[in-house]
DNA sequence: GCCGTTTTCGGCCCGACTGTTTTCAGTCG
């Protein structure tokens, strides 16, 4: 078989999203739609593309959730680009009213009653129906759900405009795949807020060294999945690609290849502060270069972004730290020497088996963790109050930490294996197992999955509750936020950091890539104040144990030091911490 | 639509809670 969509898996996933969204807008069968949305999980998560997959003659219907329905519909998108039922339906319900069910609080039925009722098309059609208070009035509906929509819609809003951090590398994944065998291509790299490792990115900039600026131009017009070319200019080229995300390639020369980067790379306000640096020195700063003012003709620098810096007498700044906040106050030098990188991390202390809500058991998360040259890993299922993801009550988390102690021996020397728990903090500020039970683990790490709707005072006293509770070691995901999905709870930072301090416990920034919780900000806060951080995964899978890439992307824009993490800590180290934390 | 069989149909993770209703859709992972 040929083709020449080139279609990603996460591509094809996203087509059988929508036919699900769609359908369900539509009222289909609820499990007619789930399989079509566990179906695009399973293309998701394969580890080679489909496209590779058929060409080798593989049976697609050989893997959990795709049947023949979906293994066939999988077949005739990777020949066309596109699913003949999805063309159909798209017809008759317009793919816009998407966005409005993704809004907190509404769905599939009630997006399609706005619809119905009153027009409602898209995100702005729905806003302005709230403004107008027309929403109130329809049967099912009322003035705190309107209300609710009003304050819930900026989120969505900035979803469709916006790439997580993780689909962006994807993305980048992809046109580096697409470059690769365009010879005009000399260097090729990402700059702009996807280096910055922000959590979600706005658009990307692709900077490219070449001699023949058009080739490398026609070779991007064919990249799969372009809606539209914006502009095309000798050495700039923007596209847009699949909905409203937006692509720019500058083509540069190979001799300002580090101005161009830094400048690409951004931001605006590390930019500003870094050419007013250079205006004190009497040197201009350029996309092109650094340049005397008296001698603006040669560039003395900007071969790579190295040289850039040091002609303004400062070290290399990694790009994370590129946002005005740190870089440019005196400890820069012992920040940069002790900023955490990847390789510190030792272990993860947040992650969930097939016990709850994981999909593998806590033998192949062990086998996962020592792959991956960890030396210590926590198990961490739901505690029973989450109870759609099984939660563990006492007797059963008693069961599981006395399998873990009879594994223990086998795994000695190549992993630590600690009993943990991701502990409910529940409504009433009470933690959903018993005091006897916590006090057996060896690391608890408290969260708040329900209650979201409390006054700030009550959630800030439940979480305050838990820090000061003597088995509690953590606070997991402490904000609760959902990137361009829900908005963190209300609560008290500056008093939980405080609390944490105080007790000596840690705050979490969970690594997957919908949460970034802590996130940049709030983390610099917390280990600032002397607060000892941990950076998890939460991992769900084992393919999950790779994201701890994003959650040090957050620790590094926090401009955290590797003293301030406790999973750089040794086997060993990690043993004599919790001992002194019992 | 998928899956598994007690194999070609019947089930498909729960259940307490909210806002709105007086039966239900959506929220939580």
């Amino acid at each position: 078989m040929t083709s020449k969509t080139n279609l990603s898996n996460q591509q094809l996933a996203a087509l059988f999203e929508e036919l699900a969204d769609l359908l369900e807008l539509s009222g289909e069968n609820a499990f007619r739609i789930r399989a079509y949305r566990s179906g695009a999980a399973a293309i998701a998560g394969l580890p080679q593309r489909v496209e590779e997959l058929l060409a080798q003659g593989f049976d697609l219907t050989s893997v959990d959730g795709i049947g023949a329905t979906l293994a066939e519909k999988s077949k005739i998108a990777i020949q066309t680009g596109s699913i003949p039922a999805l063309e159909k339906i798209r017809q008759e319900v317009p793919t816009t009213l998407r966005d409005v069910m993704k809004v907190p609080g509404l769905g599939a039925k009630k997006a399609m009653k706005l619809h119905q009722e009153l027009g409602v098309m898209d995100l702005a059609s729905l806003k302005q129906a709230c403004l107008q208070g027309s929403v109130a009035d329809l049967k099912g509906f009322g003035p705190k759900t309107q209300q609710s929509i009003l304050q819930n819609i900026d989120i969505v809003a900035q979803a469709a405009e916006r790439l997580g951090i993780d689909d962006a590398d994807r993305l980048t994944q992809r046109l580096k795949g697409h470059f690769s065998q365009c010879k005009a291509v000399k260097r090729l790299d990402f700059a702009g807020s996807y280096r910055r490792s922000k959590e979600t990115v706005g658009d990307l900039d692709m900077l490219v060294v070449s001699q023949s600026p058009s080739e490398v131009m026609d070779r991007f017009a064919e990249f799969p999945g372009i809606a539209e070319v914006l502009a095309r200019g000798d050495t700039k080229m923007s596209v847009r690609i699949a909905g409203a995300f937006q692509v720019d390639l500058r083509v540069v020369e190979e001799s300002c290849w580090g101005a161009a980067l830094q400048y690409f790379t951004g931001s605006k306000e590390h930019n500003v502060h870094v050419r007013s640096l250079a205006k004190s020195l009497g040197l201009k700063i350029s996309e092109y270069g650094v340049f005397r003012e008296t001698e603006p003709s040669v560039a003395i620098a900007g071969k790579d972004e190295e040289s850039l810096y040091r002609a303004i007498g400062m070290p290399w700044v990694p790009p994370e730290l590129r946002e005005n906040r740190f870089e440019f106050q005196k400890d820069l030098e012992h920040r940069l020497e002790h900023l955490i990188q990847l390789s510190d991390i030792r272990g993860d202390l947040h992650m969930h088996t097939d016990s709850t809500d994981g999909s593998e058991t806590l033998d192949a998360m062990a086998n996962a963790a020592i792959e991956r040259g960890l030396e210590y890993i926590a198990i961490t299922d739901h505690s029973k109050r989450v109870s759609i993801a099984r939660g563990l009550n006492d007797q059963q988390v008693q069961e599981q930490w006395a399998y873990i102690d009879r594994i223990k021996p086998e795994l000695e020397g190549r992993l630590m294996l600690l009993k943990g728990i991701e502990c409910d903090i529940l409504e009433d500020g009470s933690l959903d197992l018993s005091d006897d039970s916590l006090a057996k683990a060896d690391w608890v790490t408290a969260s708040i999955h329900f209650g979201f709707k409390q006054s700030r005072q009550e959630i800030t006293d439940r979480i305050l509750g838990a820090i000061a509770h003597r088995s509690v070691h953590s606070i997991s995901h402490p904000s609760g936020r959902l990137i361009s999905r829900r908005p963190a709870y209300e609560f008290d930072l500056t008093a939980v950091i405080q609390a944490a301090k105080e007790h000596g416990k840690c705050l979490e920034i969970n690594a997957n890539p919908a949460r970034l919780d802590l996130n940049d900000l709030q983390a610099a806060a917390a280990a600032q104040a002397g607060v000892m951080i941990v950076i998890n995964t939460d991992a769900h899978s084992i393919g999950n144990l790779d994201l701890m890439k994003y959650g040090l992307g957050v620790a590094r824009r926090a401009g955290i030091m590797k003293h301030q993490v406790l999973n750089t800590k040794s086997a060993k180290q990690l043993a004599d911490w919790l001992g002194k934390h019992k």
